[in-house]
RNA sequence: GCCGAAGUGGCGGAAUUGGUAGACGCGCUAGAUUCAGGAUCUAGUGAGCAAACUGCGCUCGUGGGAGUUCGAAUCUCCCCUUCGGCACCA
């Protein structure tokens, strides 16, 4: 009988398909298991990154439905997006008819992989249906104020008339056209993300199932820092005064000048009448300029004096106010104190333009090179206060407090804590992504669509024209509306929202993908959050991120109660080819479907999850795939070579164990071993590659059994009816074992076994805890550290007995000869070890 | 620069709590089968030393160096390399 994959394959993925085998009730009594992985974006045919994915996410949740679980385990596509767009301008065709022909096409594929997906649950985030649920959240969150509108700063392409990611722009020019890329202020729309940065630090804390390393990027997202604002009056500019963030307000009276950002809005006012006038300007318009380039991260640190002295809080002293390069608008105040002796940026720039140094924090110990009255490097350790009036003496750190309550009392300051995080800018003025459901009305302003028209369906009869712009704000069809407020005319928004924002939400989606309500509350708090999520560790931040987020916002919205959209993560490696990503221009992708051709479904998956452990890369080899399908091969073989007699031994009754010959009980003992290495394996390392490799021992240890009981010069093995039973064991449990991993051929291998059931739905063993138990144990013996010996000791042997039985090895006497043994010591089961000298 | 992860045979990777390093697979070598190739099967496969008996035995070895321990791939410290993230965040 030979093993004919493909039509195997094609079999059972009809039956499970026309049997909806895997679709799941809502209310099953079972325990709930909600296995999810990232969703694909259809671009056209799926890629190793996606098989690994889902063959990962397919083990976790034909595992869990073997252990009883009811598992919620849906599949979809995150529809919206730009190469939908570039695909329409270069071949004419529409957005639409591209997307959900590459859908199309990619839902074969994974059917085609055997993933176990409760299909009628499947959602694409382009339709209708799905985004104008998402329309509605929009209008929930504008009435609340989580989502806002407001003018800021882009990168804007004049010749392509379109807004550009940060992504898109290459060394300051566009992507596509390679024209230099502006800065422009526009509209644009935003979801308040910051009022929940605190929420979601704190929320990091409680995520013990994630990768710490996401966690820690996240971390370092959200930024938070605790300091201090302290007002500086300016001098002779009665009522104008700057205030600036700082977390080191202990280094106060080393503060020597200001920085402020040149987009500071002062910045002029600031060297109006002081002659500085065109200096200013001059610089701030070369900031803007290289800023538009996005050089700055290693660029110089430049400045220019402004005209203006600040006036020290403390002290009184006047200090002059400089423009700097390095000061960002965006964080803080947009203006610092600039203490050149603590902090090495400060401390260049003093440098540079020869401003004065002041130590205030003298480092406790001695620092090498540290030299009070030459610094060649800001000191930014900790130390005690000197130079610093009433201050002097403190502990820096106590300082800081005191410093700060100072200036509190004084009105001149107040502590404060800062994010890093800024709101989400969701406004793309794009053409295929979901509609931002607002009017602009002249006499009302910003309305948004009554909930009962939506949605704002995208026009199907528009493209985007040759230069990729958005056809929206010239479809009279589209943007001409009526207010919802006063029933005037006006403008709909033209604007689509960031794709990101579907994909915040879908997981949630899955639970009652086919509601006329965006989400049925009661289900989805039965499911949420996610089980076991599992995707790229590319999207450690933004999707993450913004699914957190947007978790959080639906819950304060009222429809739904998980704080956490994601109990568990798993953070899958990439696929390598010869050391490097996969990709087109490098010509070393392997095609998923070109592999499953010829080896089958199985043998990829296999591979897949044999090569590596998942959350660590993963290299692709040819061999490698031979080699797995060998393997399957040879379970074929083994399995319907002595299928007669595997059929007719009768089950083996555990209870007879005791009365087994040794090579019988050896294989049984394997056989429950194995079982339990495996279930700890998948359910709690997630480490199916040493899954395999136990159950490949397993089958090579069936394999030795039934090739010694070949008689000579005959090529069938000769067992009895009770050997027969072991090996109908072992093999059985082999199958039901490797199901969730080639679930295929496991299932015709059962059923070719006799069985009528369906393998999938088997129960998942326990081991035999008496198969385990062995009469002997094997003992390393060691002197003196160095293995010289390995005996055999009764399972129970105390110290005494193992150390007599090491004593008597032939060469453990030869190591121990003329020296007095001084300590043993003694791992039952494993080890003996003897100390001589 | 800062933060994080990882360095184990020719290769992918094992090694549960500090207890036989190299499981399993690939590759390679030899043999069987074969006209041949492929496939399959058997044996071997970290580096060395030693050995014409038989069984073996011995030394070294997990990026480098120190340390803790009866015992270290595993724990501690220092250094090197690679990868990933952040990058003037005040």
């Amino acid at each position: 009988m030979k093993y004919n994959f493909e039509e195997i394959e094609k079999r059972w993925q009809d039956k499970w398909e026309r049997e909806k085998s895997f679709a799941v009730a809502d209310d099953a009594d079972s325990p709930r298991y909600y296995a999810l992985e990232m969703f694909p974006y259809p671009s056209g045919r799926i890629h190793m990154g996606h098989v690994r994915n889902y063959s990962i996410g397919d083990v976790i949740a034909r595992f869990k439905r073997m252990k009883g679980f009811s598992v919620l385990h849906p599949m979809g596509w995150d529809a919206f997006g730009l190469p939908a767009e570039n695909a329409a301008i270069k071949h004419g065709i529409h957005p639409a008819a591209w997307t959900m022909d590459n859908i199309d096409y990619m839902r074969k594929q994974l059917r085609r992989l055997g993933l176990s997906y409760d299909w009628d649950r499947e959602i694409a985030t382009c339709h209708p249906d799905y985004y104008r649920h998402e329309q509605l959240f929009f209008i929930q969150m504008l009435k609340k104020g989580l989502a806002y509108r407001k003018r800021t700063k882009v990168n804007w392409c004049e010749s392509c008339h379109t807004v550009l990611a940060n992504e898109q722009v290459e060394e300051g020019c566009c992507w596509r056209c390679d024209n230099e890329v502006q800065a422009r202020e526009i509209d644009g729309w935003f979801f308040r993300i910051t009022d929940y940065a605190e929420e979601l630090l704190e929320g990091c804390d409680t995520l013990s199932g994630w990768p710490e390393k996401v966690l820690v990027m996240q971390r370092n997202w959200i930024g938070k820092s605790e300091g201090a604002e302290i007002v500086f009056d300016v001098k002779d500019r009665d009522g104008l005064s700057i205030t600036v963030f700082t977390t080191r307000p202990d280094t106060l009276m080393g503060a020597t000048f200001m920085s402020i950002s040149p987009e500071h809005p002062v910045a002029m006012e600031l060297a109006e009448g002081t002659g500085q006038e065109d200096e200013v300007k001059a610089f701030i318009d070369k900031f803007k300029r290289e800023k538009a380039r996005k050089e700055y991260g290693d660029t110089e640190k430049e400045g220019v004096f402004s005209g203006s002295y600040a006036v020290h809080p403390v002290t009184g002293d006047v200090i002059p106010i400089y423009l700097a390069n390095f000061v960002l608008m965006e964080y803080g105040t947009g203006a610092v104190m600039a203490v050149p002796a603590h902090d090495q940026r400060d401390f260049e720039f003093a440098s540079r333009y020869n401003l004065p140094v002041k130590l205030v924090i003298k480092p406790d110990a001695d620092v090498d090179g540290f030299d009070v009255n030459n610094l060649e490097a800001a000191w930014e350790g900790t130390g005690h206060l000197v130079n610093s009036g009433e201050f002097d003496g403190l502990f820096n750190e106590k300082a800081k407090k005191e410093i700060t309550a100072w200036l509190e009392k004084q009105g001149r300051g107040r502590s404060r804590v800062t994010y890093r995080l800024r709101d989400w800018g969701i406004s793309r003025q794009r053409f295929w992504g979901a509609p931002i459901p607002v009017v602009h009305c002249e006499k009302c302003g910003v309305v948004p669509v009554r909930e009962g028209d939506l949605p704002v369906v995208l026009p199907v009869d528009a493209v985007p024209d040759s230069a990729g712009r958005s056809p929206l704000p010239q479809l009279e069809s589209f943007w001409r509306t009526r207010c919802p407020s006063c029933g005037g005319d006006a403008r709909r928004e033209t604007d689509t929202m960031d794709t990101f924002v579907e994909s915040s939400w879908y997981f949630a989606r899955y639970i009652c993908p086919r509601d006329d309500k965006p989400l049925d509350k009661e289900k989805v708090d039965r499911w949420l959050p996610v089980d076991q999520y599992i995707g790229g560790i590319e999207h450690a931040i933004l999707h993450l991120l913004y699914s957190r987020f947007f978790t959080r916002a639906l819950r304060d919205l009222g429809w739904l109660s998980a704080d956490e959209p994601f109990k568990n993560l798993l953070t899958q490696g990439m696929v390598l080819k010869d050391g490097s990503k996969m990709s087109k221009s490098k010509g070393n992708v392997v095609d998923p479907s070109d592999m499953i051709k010829a080896y089958g479904a199985d043998t990829v998956r296999l591979f897949i999850l044999f090569a590596a452990p998942p959350e660590r890369d993963l290299e692709w080899s040819d061999k490698g795939v031979e080699g797995a399908h060998r393997f399957l091969q040879r379970l074929w073989r083994t399995v319907t070579e002595n299928r007669e007699h595997i059929v007719s031994a009768s089950p083996f009754d555990s209870g007879m164990h005791s009365q087994l010959p040794d090579d019988l009980k050896k294989l049984r003992m394997k056989t429950h071993s194995t079982i339990s290495r495996v279930t700890k394996d998948i359910d709690k390392r997630f480490h199916f590659n040493t899954a395999i490799s136990a159950i490949m021992e397993l089958m090579n240890e069936v394999g030795a059994v039934l090739k010694g009981a070949v008689p000579e010069g005959e090529e069938a093995p000769v067992l009895d009816d009770t050997a027969w039973s072991v090996v109908r064991e072992a093999l059985e449990h082999t199958l039901i074992m490797l199901n969730p991993i080639v679930p295929h051929i496991t299932e015709e291998l059962w059923h070719i076994l006799g069985h009528e059931d369906d393998l999938w739905a088997v129960e998942w063993p326990e081991a035999d805890a008496v198969a385990m138990k062995s009469d002997t144990v094997k003992i390393v013996v060691q002197v003196n550290g160095k293995v010289r010996a390995n005996i055999m000791v009764d399972a129970g042997a105390d110290q005494e007995a193992a150390q007599a039985a090491a004593l008597d090895d032939a060469n453990v006497k030869r190591h121990l000869e003329g020296k007095q043994i001084r300590k043993v010591i003694y791992v039952p089961g494993r080890l003996l070890n003897i100390v001589a000298g």
